[in-house]
RNA sequence: GGUCGCGUAGCUCAGCUGGAUAGAGCAUCUGCCUUCUAAGCAGACGGUCACAGGUUCGAAUCCUGUCGCGAUCACCA
């Protein structure tokens, strides 16, 4: 029992002793920095079942805690407000139980239910750029806060591997490529294709412009561009299964996997099933035939079926065409349906797709629902807001990208920009500092975009570089790395003094966990500080879960970080000279090391040894 | 126009299941490297929590309305 609910029993004791009434609940807070105390109880709520001063009876509380609760060591009020100190020895006790617990803060896998959650599922006609680096970012780190609260994990996509604006690409590489590959030019695969998806749009837009000169009026010309109709005309003939078109889709196709399969091993995502459009998309006919028999759906007189969410405060919405061909959410819904067929321990989804489609998925979840599969009430939709530039949203067409691949390269540049100004690595080799570069440049951009809550529009700016100071990723890990230099000092101090006990004074190994801190000894202010921010963790993982938001979890770090960079400075650690002390602090370093290690790795942002 | 989301310091963001004097970072300014990594620490400056009502002992937080920004309302995906 945690000593929130110790408390809450005591005080729900403490007003039925002091006025014979029975107190449904107790509201807690932490105490605010400018007060003595640790936990605050809230008072003005027990008017209500309590009639009085509530100064008075926070007072009567506070006594009856203390007399009665072990933990308590001291107590004030402030107006309504019952600020509880607890002993050093409670929090002592507290560390020397998690010290050296593994993945403190991590729930094992306690129950059977999976969750798939779905991330990326790009278009294979271009590039990935940075809405799909917050798209990935927050469906990885997603999947992992799940995983951390004690449920299995699928990471899964759908790829938009088929539809017209696939043959773009392949139309316009058939006619300008001259046959050109990713090896013959270099490029990376995705790169070429995105080169002739661009292409033929420019195409596309000359032929409308000069239809448009001839007199065809625009809302024609766009429909009937010659370059348009044969795009057409290919994607007919794929869905036909004709044997050329087929091969150039999967020759193309498989030159983008390729370049996809780079940037993700980049970025440091990862994905357990793909699921490819080019065989989902006839899925989910049969549901709405079901479903039309069971009068979820019902048909026109043009043969298009539809539901009618009317009474839900939505419109009509479309499930099938007059010609009997799938739409979108035809194929969501069968997609949906073959997930949980593959993975019959799935009873929830998680959709990372942005929030222009939060109405779809609204329906989408709506429908599964009505059709009655017992897991549709477990759907999310993780939806984020758009990453945009000052100069308004980005458009592949006109290149107004921020490249995926690119933007890591500048990271990891400003990253060793910085590095070799600060001057600390030079023992290392060309491929460690390379390596370290890595990991703090994508360390900064993954904190910058995940440190905001999924939500929010994100407007980022090219110019100005995502800073490597104050509430940073970067900031996180050189604490981190500030830690482990304490810890190899530590240890050679200990090794030391085994070879010359005379000399050293460090007669216990200061790393080794199984050994207790005596829990007569006092904490230091700022110890205690950060003793119960390492308690907050495992609340925090489960707050980020239900919330899908590593916002929190990114907050959170930094909490930790700034409190133990005010540790850092305000106390010695090696230079303590009583051993019991000089322990705890360097345990308590290495836990919250731990702990910034765990939290990152949600984030899926490494930490570094020295930086 | 209907629906949904957002609006907090010059900028980027926390805080939002109601609680004390609204917090950080960047920027600007002041101190701190002979001592465990200064990508750090300590401090100063900076606020009509978009606006107006309402509920409440108490509202940045909940409700209503207004304004601003964005998204969405296809037999597109």
């Amino acid at each position: 029992m945690n000593i929130q609910d110790v408390l809450s029993e005591k005080v729900k004791e403490a007003i039925f002793t002091n006025f014979n009434v029975e107190l449904p609940n107790v509201e807690f807070q932490p105490t605010r920095k400018d007060f003595e105390g640790d936990i605050t109880i809230v008072v003005f709520p027990m008017l209500r079942f309590v009639k009085g001063n509530p100064e008075r009876i926070g007072n009567q509380i506070g006594d009856y805690l203390q007399q009665h609760v072990e933990e308590v060591s001291g107590y004030n009020v402030v107006k309504g407000f019952l600020n509880v100190v607890i002993s050093d020895a409670y929090y002592l006790r507290f560390f020397n139980t998690i010290k050296d617990i593994r993945n403190f803060g991590y729930k094992t896998n306690t129950s059977k239910e999976a969750i798939m959650v779905e991330y990326s599922s790009p278009n294979t006609n271009k590039p990935l750029h940075l809405g799909h680096i917050r798209n990935n970012l927050l469906g990885y780190s997603v999947a992992e806060i799940v995983k951390a609260s004690g449920k299995k994990v699928y990471k899964t996509q759908i790829i938009n591997d088929r539809g017209i604006h696939i043959c773009k690409s392949m139309l316009a590489w058939q006619k300008y490529g001259k046959g050109e590959t990713p090896q013959s030019t270099g490029l990376k695969g995705d790169k070429l294709v995105g080169k002739y998806y661009v292409a033929f749009d420019k195409t596309y837009k000359a032929e409308v412009t000069a239809m448009v000169a001839e007199g065809i009026a625009k809302e024609v010309a766009e429909k009937e561009a010659p370059i348009l109709m044969e795009a057409q005309d290919m994607l007919r003939k794929w869905e036909a299964g004709d044997d050329e078109v087929v091969a150039l889709w999967k020759k193309m196709n498989s030159w983008v996997y390729t370049g996809f399969e780079e940037t993700y091993k980049n970025l440091g995502v990862d994905f357990d099933q793909l699921y490819f459009e080019s065989n989902t998309y006839l899925l989910g006919k049969d549901v709405v035939a079901d479903g039309l028999k069971k009068g979820v759906f019902y048909k026109k007189e043009d043969g298009s079926v539809w539901i009618d969410l009317t009474d839900e405060g939505l419109d009509e919405k479309i499930v099938l065409r007059s010609d009997g061909t799938a739409v979108y959410m035809t194929q969501d819904i069968g997609t949906a349906i073959q997930r949980v067929k593959d993975y019959p321990d799935v009873m929830g989804m998680v959709y990372t797709v942005g929030n222009e489609q939060d109405y779809h998925f609204k329906v989408l979840f709506l429908i599964l629902k009505k059709l009655g599969f017992a897991w549709a009430d477990q759907l999310h939709h993780l939806s984020y807001g758009m990453v945009d530039l000052p100069s308004g949203k980005m458009k592949s067409r006109e290149g107004t990208v921020v490249d995926a691949d690119d933007l890591m390269d500048d990271m990891t540049q400003t990253a060793a920009k910085i590095a070799q100004e600060l001057g600390k690595l030079e023992d290392y080799s060309t491929e460690e500092k390379q390596e370290l570069y890595k990991i703090i440049g994508l360390g900064a951009l993954k904190y910058f975009i995940l440190k905001v809550d999924p939500k929010k529009r994100i407007l980022f700016n090219p110019e100005e570089s995502v800073d490597f100071q104050g509430n940073t990723g970067p900031f996180i890990q050189y604490t981190y790395a500030r830690i482990q230099s304490i810890l190899r000092k530590a240890e050679e101090l200990y090794l030391e003094g085994l070879e010359n006990p005379a000399v050293q004074d460090t007669k216990q190994d200061l790393l080794d966990v199984t050994n207790e801190v005596g829990i007569q000894l006092g904490l230091h202010p700022k110890e205690k500080e950060l003793i119960k921010q390492i308690q907050l963790f495992p609340e925090t993982i489960k707050l980020a879960a239900e919330n899908f938001s590593p916002a929190l979890i990114a907050n959170y770090t930094y909490d930790l970080v700034k409190e133990f960079n005010s540790f850092y400075q305000q106390v010695s650690i090696l230079g303590e000279t009583n051993d019991q002390k000089k322990m705890l602090r360097v345990q308590l370093s290495k836990k919250v090391g731990e702990v910034i290690q765990s939290a990152f790795l949600l984030l899926g942002i490494q930490v570094p040894e020295r930086m």
